[in-house]
DNA sequence: AGAATTTACGCGGTCCGTAACCATG
DNA sequence: CATGGTTACGGACCGCGTAAATTCT
């Protein structure tokens, strides 16, 4: 009779299951569902992990799954070091083997996904063509959340991106708000425009969250002034809708004012009222960019750039810092 | 008649293989046996690499590996980093199921190893007397490397830290040079002490590399000295022999004089003529270091603290700066 | 009861070791 | 011809999928 000690060893499979559990929400159905995998596989790498480890990872309410030990957290960073490593090894090897193909994710919010991106992308698409491109939309938590799960490669965010450790951002442009109203609007014959005379009128803006509302809330509370928004959108769209509509004035990013489109509305700068606000363009910290993605974060900011210097929709004083890393 | 299109994935074995190639300087067999593996297992998984991502990583002369393409560069990077975050979740593992059991594998220079470590070793077993210990010692090159192939894990060491991208260091104490002569030689009767009357006398030293030398030798030249080095040593019990033999006078790190031990040897201090040096102890980035390992640390810089204080051999004019990152 | 997870079990793939083959210095 | 790497092949292992059992909502 002999002793057989088995030496099971670590694998990606199972890092990958339990960091797809997690960003699942811990359900291993679902997770499976992502890997396209059957429940009791990914029920076996999350025990093969914890038996191997000798540490219980998961939290449980009975069979339900429900959050991680203190191991896991750790466990769980260091898993998701792993897989983008191993993510940044793909990469490379795509990268030299067709250099031109390949998709590229991005995620941003409304406002830069309709009035920044289209330039760009353009000019991306005619020097890339057989890339496939995917754009994302969504709030500034959901765009982190997107860029951590490794469902982008790129996001473009103004809000929120400052404090991720596990995120590297590079500054690309700066920007501040308008205001808009219809033609004739009382508002547009009041010099010079100061956050009182504002608070005279019922606002039109963004929600919260979005598009740099929590520095325009703030700049009004600091003031002790408390304005009167009537409306809150995620979306310059609608908020351009409702100025027209006659409800209120509408205060939202320069660079959604578009002089063609737009004529009807009066636009005046509020830059001397509000902070300037920084739109970056971040991706996961130590993952490999392949040569088009680095690309597009180049014409990213050269695109902005020109726009700041006044050729684009949007004039202004002095030249914009063009940040280069 | 069916297709079936197979979808290798690539396994940690593959990069584990990768990774070990090179640490062998790229002998397939050497790392097969390291891996305890045989050749083909490892020839298999490096064509496997290098079949799934497209690419060739490996420079061959005919059948002989000889180095790495531009992509096998990229690749071998991510794969370490990769390997990293897998050790570590081993580490966190270990940690949370024996906190005090282990190995601490710890690489330094002789003068280290012998003059400052035992101190700290003896408070370190006692306080975790399950820990298991391993001293590797070598010069400062050679530590670099034990560290970046994870064949232990903290070094500490004086020089050469600082330009190491994938090391991570944190400065612990200072020291600088003292001079050794057996009792009644004439340089101990000059004061004060200055380059050139060490000139006058033939010297024994630390060999260029070793323990500070570069900064010793920088400091002759850059006031236009030669100073006559008639034996360099790497090590300091050596440079002790020969002065006692009466061969020159020693110029030795001072946390190498022992009061006991060398009484028949005088000491003179010579931080006034030579820059100080900081010694460092140093462990891959990014790695989890596991609790006793951080212990070991922490205990370093209390001794070593305690030692510049005054309570140990040496006695310094100021308090050491106690470096905590 | 129903949804979700764990346990049981069998098949197919694959990973590694042995052995033969090839190339280089 | 010896050293070192690749190709060929077979057996053991195990990872995944199907299906039954279990437990919590």
């Amino acid at each position: 009779m002999f002793m057989f000690i088995i030496f099971h060893d670590m694998e990606l499979r199972q890092l990958r299951s339990l960091v797809t559990l997690i960003d699942t929400g811990f359900s291993v159905s679902q997770a499976a569902d992502r890997l396209h995998l059957v429940q009791p596989a990914v029920s076996q790498h999350l025990k093969q992990l914890e038996e191997e480890l000798g540490v219980r990872l998961l939290r449980r309410h009975g069979k339900r799954l429900v959050g991680l030990t203190a191991a896991g957290e750790q466990v769980f960073r260091h898993a998701r070091e792993a897989l983008t490593a191993t993510g940044s090894i793909l990469a490379v090897g795509k990268d030299h083997k067709e250099e031109r193909h390949g998709v590229l994710r991005i995620a941003a919010t409304h406002t830069q996904a309709r009035y920044v991106l289209p330039p760009v992308i353009r000019r991306f698409v005619q020097e890339y063509p057989e890339v496939a491109l995917e754009i994302h939309q969504g709030t500034p938590g959901r765009l982190i959340e997107l860029l951590q799960r490794d469902a982008v490669d790129l996001a473009v965010c103004t809000e929120g991106l400052g404090q991720q450790q596990d995120l590297t951002s590079l500054p690309c442009y700066r920007w501040n708000r308008c205001l808009i109203a219809p033609a004739g609007h009382a508002i547009l014959a009041q010099r010079p425009l100061t956050l009182e005379r504002l608070c005279e009128h019922p606002i039109v803006t963004y929600v919260f969250g979005f598009t740099g509302r929590g520095n325009l809330s703030g700049t009004f509370a600091r003031h002790g002034l408390e304005p009167r928004v009537v409306l809150s959108a995620a979306d310059t769209d609608v908020i351009k809708v409702y100025v027209r509509e006659g409800l209120g004035i509408g205060i939202i990013a320069d660079m959604a004012y578009q002089p063609d489109a737009d004529a009807d509305l009066e636009r005046r700068d509020l830059s001397h009222l509000f902070p300037w606000e920084i739109t970056r363009i971040a991706h996961l910290k130590d993952r490999y960019l392949r040569v088009f993605q680095r690309r597009f974060i180049a014409v990213f900011q050269e695109e902005t750039a020109l726009m700041q210097r006044g050729s684009g929709p949007i004039a202004r004083k002095e030249n914009a810092p063009s940040v280069v890393p």
